[in-house]
DNA sequence: GTCTATACGGGGATAGAC
DNA sequence: GTCTATCCCCGTATAGAC
């Protein structure tokens, strides 16, 4: 029997956490009110602020938390392999990473301004930190004559974008695989940064 | 002089719309409330609602509004020349247009959430349109052998979301000018389809 | 066409009982 | 740790005077 009253320190903050991702993804943060999120979870709204300072706070560290699983799992798959390898590595854990977490990486890209100013800062420099390592692999691969970047950065730029693109149509009824995705991806990149072979 | 009562339809309505484009992209549509867009025009809020229905009703007329224009403005480019000429122009068109509207871009791509179904399928079916312009010309390309597009819906959305990404970096303070920025993503889009030369 | 005034609901956040 | 109750402010929208 579920008790309506009493301790339950141990999963009531993991909940708040996932309703309040959930909810900012679909109707966005400013339009989300406490009273919702403790609704979903089951409690009153005075109780989430056990959990959480303030609105603000709750949503800074779902961002937060966001940014440190991504850079833990990218530095879990960049370990090996050489340039190439590295890159098409890139875009295949990018496009995946992604469509496994379409609320958390909507919010990182939308709810961006609610942030107060120090929040913002350590937030960017997170993704500031992500995004270097694809300037790295492109910097490294043209130096080593294995890729035509005239820009790195501004091609990182629009690799970034474009990968990050795929959450806004893909859809697992569609006609393609998450595979085909990566695939025909790849390849776009691979001519991109005018890669030596298509193989 | 200036009036502090009076009538002002003919200047009121359009600053109404010009401060609730700055507004509703610099906070969020949520977080904009009637009485800010009535003190930025210098009226109070009720007296928005000679103008509007509801704030509803105004996010929709300006995402309206901007879809006709940048339809317009695209038709009224889109005339002669051939596949690659027609791609190089949509390249370059894309990128100029949306810098020089920076606010009504991020509305049109982080309020639709807050439309009716009503207004969000009018919405969606004009950037259908838009979109499949560029579709169309991959397509032609494809088929007269001057493109290589294996998949040309993905291709799309993949050089919408680069080209559409550039308004998230670029700043006319920084180290390229727009011309050098439309030059790169020429260079990576003509890669990407795999056209037949360089020059 | 704009004003003032206001209706009415809902917002974030806190206090104190249990 | 959660509840109920509440504070105080602000939201959209309307009514009626000028």
């Amino acid at each position: 029997m579920a008790r309506t009253q009493g301790s339950h320190s141990d999963i009531t903050g993991p909940r708040i956490r996932e309703a309040a991702l959930r909810l900012f993804a679909r109707h966005g943060f400013a339009a989300v009110s406490m009273r919702q999120i403790a609704s979903e979870v089951g409690v009153q709204a005075g109780a989430l602020y056990n959990y959480i300072p303030d609105k603000q706070a709750l949503l800074a560290s779902l961002l937060r938390g966001h940014m440190d699983d991504l850079l833990a799992a990218w530095q879990a798959e960049a370990t090996t392999g050489d340039t190439t390898e590295k890159l098409e590595r890139f875009v295949r854990f990018h496009i995946r990473y992604n469509l496994e977490r379409p609320d958390a990486i909507f919010i990182s890209y939308m709810e961006l301004r609610n942030l107060t100013p120090e929040n913002f800062a350590q937030i960017e420099a997170l993704r500031k930190t992500y995004e270097s390592t694809l300037e790295g692999i492109l910097r490294d691969g043209h130096e080593a004559g294995r890729f035509d970047v005239p820009d790195p950065a501004v091609t990182t730029y629009a690799l970034i974008a474009m990968l990050t693109g795929v959450n806004t149509w893909y859809r697992s009824a569609g006609r393609l695989t998450v595979d085909e995705v990566c695939d025909i991806y790849w390849t776009m990149t691979r001519r991109m940064i005018a890669a030596s072979s298509e193989a």
